[in-house]
RNA sequence: GCCGAGGUGGCGAAACUGGCAGACGCACUAGCCUUAGGAGCUAGCGCCCGCAAGGGCAUGAGAGUUCAAAUCUCUCCCUCGGCACCA
């Protein structure tokens, strides 16, 4: 009886598998049951290694694809690297390397260490974002998106992280700080590329109903989509320009319309504020100093300042549509400039941040929602009742709210002061970036030519999209790739890049020198996996009708409002173009996230030095051992602490399997079959830890009764999704000619 | 503040629609085998009383429904994750 040898036996299958292409699917035809297209995110190589929490995340989505393929489906399980964009060049830049050498350094590693895991990869149809062969179709899906009118150019006040020095999109900003380096975020006005997700917005939101995905991320992307149904309404202002011409009027946006006669007073916000200014407002030195202070105040400042409002009178006044009343204008920080109308009738009695500043600023507090018996008189009252006090409506006074609400909008629709109106909280997905490590974005910009005697007919063509023949526009290797801090790209240093003709008119033009932000290149990359060598287009359209939607996504569920929203969208977006033929344009019907796994109580990270490599693990007790202890520690959508020391009694377990040998003696039938069932189920819920259990259970009970030859080889079975490396070594020991991994 | 997940031995966790709480594993203890090896085998292992048989108490806290509650209802506390002035 030779010793288990698993460094030897894991190296053998590995190879094995390869040569035997025993993980690549019929693409052009699939095999058997059909296809099951089993994804998991890919990651981004940071060149530390392969994290353990790669591995966990890996190991997960494998044992449901290995149980996919033993019921008889052509799996296609593809791996490559997101190894373009801010967090590859954050590397680079910090062991001082070039992100281009880099990356081809990281690329080797990581796909060494991807190979030893065990996982049933189809390394025929793996991509890198970075490849040209790749990001030429990045690009070419930003021109479609600019020839479809999603893609847009727009001056806004947008997030700048001054450390990473560059835009990010509202996506990215984590309660005021950068996604990637925590830096705490500014405003800057630029003038950014953005996508149109807004357009999307209400079919993001409903066909969350549709999808099978794990509760909490659609929870979050509920919340972030943001769907308020309420209205828009006017208020007169009697002099913004200085004379009592009534031509000038705040909307503000309510979900409480109820709740008119309540508003007591308009807070805008300092942007509008500013556009007044603009457009000839003259505004008092404090409000324009107020204005100022609150352009430059960092996100997370207003995050931590908390509660404490802020706000200056604006020394004008409206007209309350509804009572005529004469309110106050003011302007305050608490009022966001990009969502609304950036301004609000504050309802301080029945709102709790209106409260807090009618009372910090002694403002009128009126009342017109009756509150139940016994509710504390220092209190808003949010909820819902009976209105009251709206005398010029005395209709509505006794009307319930939410009937006095409607009403309220038709009456003073009439008099074109009010409509109904839904706002989403999502804004367009801001998608240039200042950065050297992405794709450019495939545009030329055509100017006016400065000199007359230029021909008229040549110039002035404005933003021309990069004709389709000249994709990719390849990332230059320049020597000086940091970011510059100054708004754009370091591509705007280098004229050899910049300097091109207009594509139309043949004139003097320069080109667009912002990279994409990586979410681009990852919210399609399921498409290229299929068709990853096509030299004419993204992907063969044929192909993409057999093998999609993805039939199982498997992530981390930090990518809710990140990766996932973006590739539900441009799914959407290539179903409408007629590009691929996604029920509800869904790329993925199913998705799970699986849990964290944690060091001792921690989160890994880097600058705790607490991240484990599982190289160390592999090489000491072999991939499928680790792959067992993973799963093992806890249900896999829980995620898990890897602190307990048990990694031994798997090994000893593997161990115990290695032993097995089949006798005369018959085992327990019933409790093979009980296993059979519970392992089936468990599978399918991806409760692993209890699967792995149930076969422990069951290994007890051989060693104690025996185990006939066939038994021992549903026993393999069982174990096969879970611990390749193994099971098919036993396997075929028993005499099997085929791999266990296909076997029925 | 809001949303979500969770709280069960020394530890990771089981317990599918209410039905013997703690499966499986780790750690630990004793014994065997060997002899100082992080090897193997056997047995024990929630807490308290007891030599034992046995008894009592136990699923964050408190109440409730039920023949029966970790599981259902209510109130509260704590941990983790997400969102965060969105009108």
């Amino acid at each position: 009886m030779s010793k288990y040898d698993f460094q030897k036996i894991e190296k053998k299958w590995q190879k094995k598998w390869l040569e035997d292409k025993t993980y690549e699917p019929g693409l052009n035809k699939p095999k058997g049951k059909g296809k099951f297209y089993n994804l998991m995110m890919f990651p981004y190589p940071s060149a530390e290694g392969l994290h353990v929490g790669n591995m966990y995340a890996f190991t997960g989505a494998d044992i449901y694809g290995r149980f996919k393929r033993m019921q008889g489906y052509d799996v296609l399980e593809p791996i490559g690297l997101d190894g373009f964009g801010i967090h590859s060049e954050n590397y680079a830049l910090k062991i001082g390397a070039h992100p281009m050498d880099q990356a081809k350094i990281s690329e080797k590693r990581f796909y060494k260490q991807l190979e030893s895991i065990g996982n049933g990869f189809a390394w025929n149809e793996k991509v890198e974002t970075y490849d040209p062969e790749y990001y030429k179709w990045t690009q070419w899906v930003f021109v479609q998106m600019f020839k479809k009118g999603l893609a847009y150019r727009k001056k806004a006040s947008v997030n700048w992280c001054p450390s990473c020095k560059t835009v990010l999109a509202d996506e990215q900003v984590v309660a005021g700080k950068c996604e990637r380096c925590s830096s705490e975020v500014g405003k800057k006005e630029l003038e950014q590329w953005f996508f149109k997700i807004t357009d999307y917005a209400e079919k993001l939101l409903k066909n969350l109903e549709k999808i099978d995905w794990s509760e909490k991320v659609k929870i979050a992307q509920r919340h972030w989509v943001g769907k308020s149904e309420g209205a828009l309404i006017k208020f007169q202002l009697n002099d913004i320009l200085g004379q009592e011409d009534g031509k000038h009027t705040v909307e503000v946006f309510t979900t409480r319309p109820d709740t008119i006669f309540g508003a007591t007073f308009i807070v805008v916000s300092p942007e509008l504020a500013q556009k007044w200014i603009d457009i000839g407002w003259k505004a008092d030195d404090e409000v324009k100093k107020y204005i100022k202070k609150s352009a430059n105040k960092p996100e997370a400042d207003r995050i931590a300042e908390g509660k404490e409002k802020t706000g200056v009178f604006a020394g004008i006044y409206a007209i309350n549509p509804a009572s005529k009343e004469k309110v106050p204008v003011w302007v305050a920080d608490y009022v966001l400039g990009s969502y609304g109308t950036g301004a609000i009738m504050a309802v301080p009695a029945h709102d709790d941040r209106d409260w807090e500043f009618a009372k910090k600023y002694e403002l009128q507090i009126k009342k017109v929602i009756e509150s139940p018996v016994g509710f504390p008189s220092d209190k808003p009252y949010m909820g819902g009742g009976v209105v009251i006090n709206s005398e010029a409506f005395s209709w509505a006074n006794g009307l319930l709210n939410v009937d006095a609400a409607e009403e309220i909008v038709e009456e003073l629709g009439h008099l074109g002061l009010a409509k109904k109106k839904t706002t989403y909280r999502l804004r367009d997905w801001l998608v240039s970036r200042q950065r050297y490590w992405s794709p450019p974005i495939p545009m030329i910009h055509c100017e006016k030519p400065a000199s007359p005697d230029e021909s008229a007919s040549r110039g002035g063509c404005g933003w021309q999209p990069v004709p389709e023949k000249d994709l990719p526009v390849k990332l230059p290797y320049i020597k000086d790739f940091r970011p510059s801090g100054k708004g754009e790209s370091p591509l705007a240093s280098v004229k050899e890049f910049y300097k091109v003709d207009c594509p139309k008119c043949g004139g003097e033009a320069r080109r667009e020198t912002d990279v994409s932000d990586t979410f681009l290149d990852s919210a399609w990359y399921y498409l290229r996996y299929i068709d990853p060598k096509n030299k004419k287009e993204p992907f063969d359209k044929k192909i993409a009708k057999k093998w999609l939607p993805v039939d199982m996504y498997t992530g981390g569920a930090e990518h809710s409002v990140l990766h996932l929203l973006y590739s539900r969208f441009l799914g959407m977006v290539f179903t409408d173009w007629g590009l691929v033929d996604f029920k509800n344009g869904e790329p993925f019907p199913k998705f799970r996230a699986h849990g964290l796994l944690i060091k001792e109580g921690a989160k890994m990270s880097k600058s705790k030095g607490n991240v484990i490599n599982p190289d160390e693990y592999i090489k000491n007790f072999g991939a499928d051992t680790l792959r067992i202890y993973l799963m093992f520690i806890a249900p896999f959508e829980q995620g898990g602490d890897f602190r307990d020391s048990s990694i031994l009694g798997i090994a000893r377990f593997l161990e115990r399997v290695w032993k097995l040998k089949p006798s005369e003696k018959n085992g327990g039938e019933k409790l093979i079959n009980k296993t059979v069932k519970k392992i089936t189920e468990d599978i399918e819920k991806l409760h692993y830890n209890t699967a792995i259990s149930a076969l422990m259970i069951l290994l007890n009970d051989f060693e104690k009764v025996g185990v006939t030859a066939k038994q021992h080889e549903t026993f393999l079975k069982l174990l096969a999704p879970l611990a390749p490396h193994i099971s098919e070594e036993l396997w075929r020991e028993l005499g099997n000619k085929d791999s266990i991994h296909k076997a029925p």
